[in-house]
DNA sequence: TGCCAGGCCTTCC
DNA sequence: GGAAGGCATGGC
């Protein structure tokens, strides 16, 4: 492809970036290898990695540079975070290993609060074709390269959105969870702008207001979304991977608490990336 | 068929 | 405050 622009970039995997999970709206393009297809917020990303390269097309140019930038935490050094955090112990340095190069995205904020109430107890082909049919529902058409893409509505654009129609998109039991963290926006009850500047704990506690978000989406919003890179969200797999990793010979019953004050203890500010390779890791048995 | 999926809500001690 | 049980839906 003929890129418009091309970013030289260090200590980064596209692929393993956008396939630990952490992402909803990627697909491979079909007609090229190693291509990926995304929607941020306000345009289509057309990008692909050769070596230390990126080459990007997109549906609209204004900024492009700083967008993907921002997008792909591409202004934070990994390269040395990943040296710090594999000083840690024997197993995150594996595991960094074999995963070198993920980034924590920078996502939407809204749009990672719905994802992530759409993922509890889901998985993740069912969570993406979620978000995919709640975009080309209610969010804005974007024409790139003669194929049509949604925008992740608003939540104004979602305002008149009842349950019913929510479940039509395949949320199931979430369909009255996302409608009413649609409503408390609207009304104010939760000031979106505001909580990106309240420290981490205070953060938390204002997402966890919202009917459907639990500790673990709440830690997911804030990682994926607030540039919290301090919080460990622990869902099943985390779980699994840190009690065979560090409480396997452990004689009591070892509690998410347990898991998350060993994970603030010994993996400090950035927990959150940590996190992310051993997530990618387990899903892969590649530890 | 029954179990599981990037948990959370509700009820009940 | 902590332990159960329920929860929509699709894939295996």
């Amino acid at each position: 492809m003929k890129s418009e622009l091309i970013l030289k970039v260090d200590c980064f995997n596209l692929k393993d970036t956008l396939e630990c999970g952490q992402c909803f709206r990627w697909e491979k393009d079909n007609e090229e290898d190693n291509t990926y297809i995304g929607v941020l917020k306000d345009r289509v990303i057309k990008v692909k990695q050769i070596e230390n390269k990126l080459y990007i097309d997109s549906s609209n140019y204004d900024n492009l540079e700083s967008v993907v930038k921002k997008y792909f935490d591409l202004d934070v050094d990994y390269y040395k975070i990943e040296k710090v955090i594999s000083t840690f112990d024997e197993n995150i340095k594996k595991a960094v290993k074999n995963t070198s190069g993920i980034r924590i995205l920078n996502q939407n904020f809204f749009e990672m609060i719905m994802s992530y109430i759409i993922s509890a107890n889901n998985n993740i082909p069912r969570i993406s074709k979620s978000i995919k049919d709640i975009s080309q529902k209610y969010g804005k058409k974007v024409i790139f390269e003669n194929n049509e893409y949604y925008l992740f509505p608003t939540a104004q654009e979602l305002k008149n959105v009842t349950e019913e129609d929510f479940k039509k998109c395949g949320v199931g039991f979430r369909a009255r969870y996302l409608k009413n963290t649609v409503k408390a926006i609207l009304e104010n009850k939760i000031d979106l702008e505001q909580i990106k500047r309240l420290d981490t704990k205070e953060a938390k506690e204002e997402l966890l207001k919202l009917q459907g978000v639990g500790p673990k989406v709440a830690d997911c919003i804030l990682l994926f979304s607030c540039e919290r890179r301090e919080v460990f969200p622990i869902d099943v797999w985390v779980e699994r991977v840190m009690h065979n990793l560090y409480f396997k010979n452990s004689t009591k019953r070892i509690r998410k608490n347990d898991i998350l004050e060993y994970a603030n203890k010994n993996f400090g500010e950035y927990a959150g990336i940590v996190q992310q390779h051993l997530f990618h890791n387990i899903r892969n048995n590649l530890i």
